[in-house]
DNA sequence: ATGGTAATTTGGAACGTTCCAATTATTCCT
DNA sequence: AGGAATAATTGGAACGTTCCAAATTACCAT
């Protein structure tokens, strides 16, 4: 038991080599020979070295700091929680690690876990931006040479990396769909007219309208709050028009289940008499009863594509900023009643 | 735009006093007077300074290094995701950061992850530790010097802290529970023999049944994998008795939505011809159709005792290993058959 | 003014690593 | 065997911070 931790000069003193040789081998050099090359980790397995990375920083630049960061507005939702599993993946599998920080959709606290992350080296960022981010909040990190990918959101006007979600797709391929199954009234139920996402859902629904032949009519589009109680609302709206709808495609999956609980309320079964379509796939939509007919995102492969991105950004010394929207699956379930009858539940 | 970052020297020269004048600023001295806190925190406004923890951390003990390492083994299941944000509140709040690795359960992860952590120098690390985890792995850590508090799962005869929910208790309080609305056959369904979980939870519903003075019968306990597959197959040897139980404790909410599969496969209907009780209270217990009764153990607030202790421990220099468990709380919902009908579902 | 004390400030010398230029060992060719 | 080339190794000098001991300044009571 040395008092100090064990430096690479002690095991430089134990193998018989110099401090020099035994960085090289540290960094999987070709320049040393197998036979230094063993003595010198044999010495290392013996007094239990550790690498401290905090030294090796300071010669180096940040981008081999090997600690990516990633900022989520909400952890709980497990939306973000599959997001950052994906992201870990292939992080970690390239020998990084991942510094993992919740906002809480509160944007203070982004500020401040960013900028701890900065003087902490973080080789790169990975953020879901809280509610009210600017697309200046990442000035700094660029300015520094640090890539950033945003994921989730998009940033209006900002010049870093972004990963969203085919939103337009995902709208159109529901209202395909349920016109598919005969329906001509297809509303769409709820979010905030304001949000980048809503546009981008909203214009694939009306895409989607057009190419089914049934046009668009402006009060089919009824918004509300994008959640439960928001989506029992807005259902509500389209029940009390004359000329009711028969089908509706969602903001996302909690305005759906909201839908459901209001069309109930009304006697009415969604998937039997009320076709409803959510949005995301979160887990819960497949243990619903029914269970709900929604566009999957898949947040773990978007991880996986962010920091991927990320990845590919760092090595490259400075990238180009690049926005990949990605790909998104109508998965047909009961809630739009054109369910496969309970094909097959795999069991162990 | 000078080359390089801006150092502790650069702001030094701008505000006119020394490095180390700048260096008692950055740490909150009292020695150095108000005029020149004022002129130097100016300077580092002005050139954008940011701190170089790596440097710091090379001069100082590693109890400084304001990091804290999480390792979960699946941060997929969102009772570890929402552990994680408890730990993250009271880390954060205190100056922390957190770095989160998932293992997915492997072992051989785990080691990694634990070791890219030491590299950088963690303060204290909180961990659930995946299965098959032994003891002597975290020896080195409390070795050098490193808190560790081992949540969830309790590791054997390892000498760290651990905090873990009452799951004796539990379970206790579900049979109590089941046996004050009449059930007298009463089995527990699911989960490997070979966990320290496992043992605990049926500990507890042991001495339930002993209390409520029906005796423990060893054909009542049918073990099996802790997932969804696995409650569905357990329910079927329930069933499969010759005298049927008429309820049932579930190792976890998993084995207890399986257990409801099962149950109406046989056309039984959770609730009403069958109680079924689950333990740890995920989300979707709340949503289910039946809605589960469950032993809630809140994570989040366990990841914040667990980062309190932890802090605790840091702050201490060296601290003596603490167990703690935490209280755990019957949630009855509609799967045990005494269900409040609908008392108010909360809306906007 | 003068000494004494308290309040500030300040140069190095670490910390553990990587990089560079330079050195030494080894191999190959004629 | 001699030299050129190549392969391995090696001493510093950084990197940006904190700490220590020492130096300076300010303040007071004589």
């Amino acid at each position: 038991m040395t008092k100090g931790r064990v430096t690479v000069i002690d095991i430089a003193k134990a193998a018989g080599v110099s401090k020099s040789t035994v960085s090289l081998v540290l960094q999987g050099s070709p320049l040393v020979s197998e036979a230094t090359r063993s003595k010198v980790n044999a010495a290392m397995r013996d007094l239990g070295y550790v690498y401290n990375r905090g030294a090796a920083n300071l010669r180096q630049p940040s981008a081999k700091s090997k600690i990516i960061g990633v900022v989520v507005n909400d952890l709980t939702n497990s939306f973000f929680a599959e997001l950052a599993v994906g992201v870990d993946m292939v992080v970690q599998s390239a020998g990084f690690v991942q510094f993992l920080s919740n906002t809480s959709e509160n944007i203070d606290r982004q500020r401040e876990v960013i900028a701890s992350m900065r003087e902490h080296g973080i080789s790169g960022l990975i953020v879901s931006p809280a509610r009210a981010t600017e697309a200046a909040d990442f000035k700094p990190l660029v300015a520094a040479g640090i890539p950033v990918v945003v994921v989730v959101r998009s940033l209006p006007g900002s010049k870093v990396s972004s990963i969203v979600s085919d939103n337009a797709g995902g709208t159109a391929a529901a209202v395909e769909h349920l016109a598919s199954l005969g329906h001509t009234r297809i509303a769409f139920l709820g979010g905030f007219p304001d949000t980048a996402v809503f546009e981008e859902r909203l214009a694939g629904y009306v895409d989607g309208m057009n190419a089914a032949g049934l046009g668009f009519r402006q009060e089919l589009v009824v918004s509300s709050a994008p959640s439960r109680a928001g989506g029992a609302d807005a259902i509500g709206w389209a029940m009390a028009m004359s000329d009711r709808p028969t089908a509706a495609v969602c903001f996302n999956d909690a305005v759906a289940f909201g839908a459901c609980d209001g069309l109930r309320a009304r006697h009415m079964e969604p998937g039997r008499d009320f076709a409803v379509v959510g949005f995301d796939d979160v887990i819960e939509a497949q243990t619903a009863v029914p269970a709900l007919t929604t566009i999957s995102v898949d947040p773990q492969s978007m991880g996986r594509r962010a920091a991927q991105l990320l990845l590919k950004q760092i090595n490259a010394g400075k990238a180009e900023p690049e926005s990949v929207t990605t790909a998104v699956r109508l998965v047909v379930r009961e809630s739009c009643g054109a369910a496969e009858r309970k094909s097959g539940r795999k069991m162990a």
